[in-house]
DNA sequence: CATAGGGTCTCCAGTAACTGGAAGGTCAAG
DNA sequence: CTTGACCTTCCAGTTACTGGAGACCCTATG
């Protein structure tokens, strides 16, 4: 299977796939002879693995932490679950974030009038308002919208 | 006021004005002498309406545009409330994918016993089941934990 | 007046996880 | 034999900063 192929059985895109094997997350099993990257059943299943993970938000290296508890036979799931409840922890902690921030918002917004005039809740709330309890501005600011 | 007071008074960290400053978001009023940048009440303002801007997770582009809409007394509310609402179903829409997010990754984490043994329904979620309607993986996630 | 300590300057590099593009080699079809 | 799709590597850019190096500057103390 070249690369195209695999990237297609695994849903990733191509660029991504190569990305993956250059970090030696999920190398290609082998070259052909003229160098292009050739993947195995067994190679697709773990990219199709980091991907869901990937969609799960769970960072490259712990996708690395959990490929190699997916390739270890003799793994305990005490690992994986503590691995998980972590990250479950983190997804309770924004959404938290998130609800302060949806509520605040929103009521600036509903506060606005929204005409042609000046006048503006949102503008005065931004400026000398002070956000719910929120850490520094990169916790939850939109990385890559 | 220097840079430093500048910052305190905004709440922000002296390499984020200087990096403000860099991309003509905020700039210095002035400089010393010596080259030293000078904050005036003015610019701690606008700092501080950036900071709020950047806690609410406007984008530093939509900061850009806000900033400008602050400065302008004859903005309409029109135009604020639009970028505001647009920003208000961004947070809506990454809510309910954290929702689906957490109930499927909490249904694997409350399957999996924890115990010593190798049996994984996390693992095995993670291996062949489809996470729910989620778009690319970069979309939720942990970009910087 | 010299020195010690902070504060400040610029510039460079790195972060996460890709993505886009250029320049060039390979392969199968017509 | 040429076309076009596919593959390769490498470099640059994205977001919003953050850290650090090396070099001035400013104030206070001895």
């Amino acid at each position: 299977m070249n690369i195209s192929a695999a990237s297609n059985a695994a849903g990733l895109p191509v660029k991504t796939v190569r990305y993956y094997a250059d970090i030696g997350l999920v190398s290609a099993p082998s070259r052909s002879e003229t160098g292009y990257r050739t993947y195995d059943d067994s190679a697709v299943r773990k990219l199709v693995f980091v991907r869901r993970a990937r969609e799960f938000g769970f960072s490259i290296d712990e996708c690395r932490e959990l490929l190699s508890l997916y390739e270890d036979q003799r793994r305990s799931s005490a690992d994986v679950k503590r691995i998980a409840t972590r990250r479950l922890e983190e997804i309770a902690k924004k959404q938290r974030e998130l609800q302060s921030l949806h509520d605040e918002l929103a009521h600036l917004v509903d506060a606005c009038k929204g005409d042609d005039r000046p006048d503006c809740p949102i503008i005065d709330g931004l400026g000398d308002r002070p956000v719910g309890a929120l850490g520094r501005a990169s916790e939850t600011a939109g990385k890559k919208p």
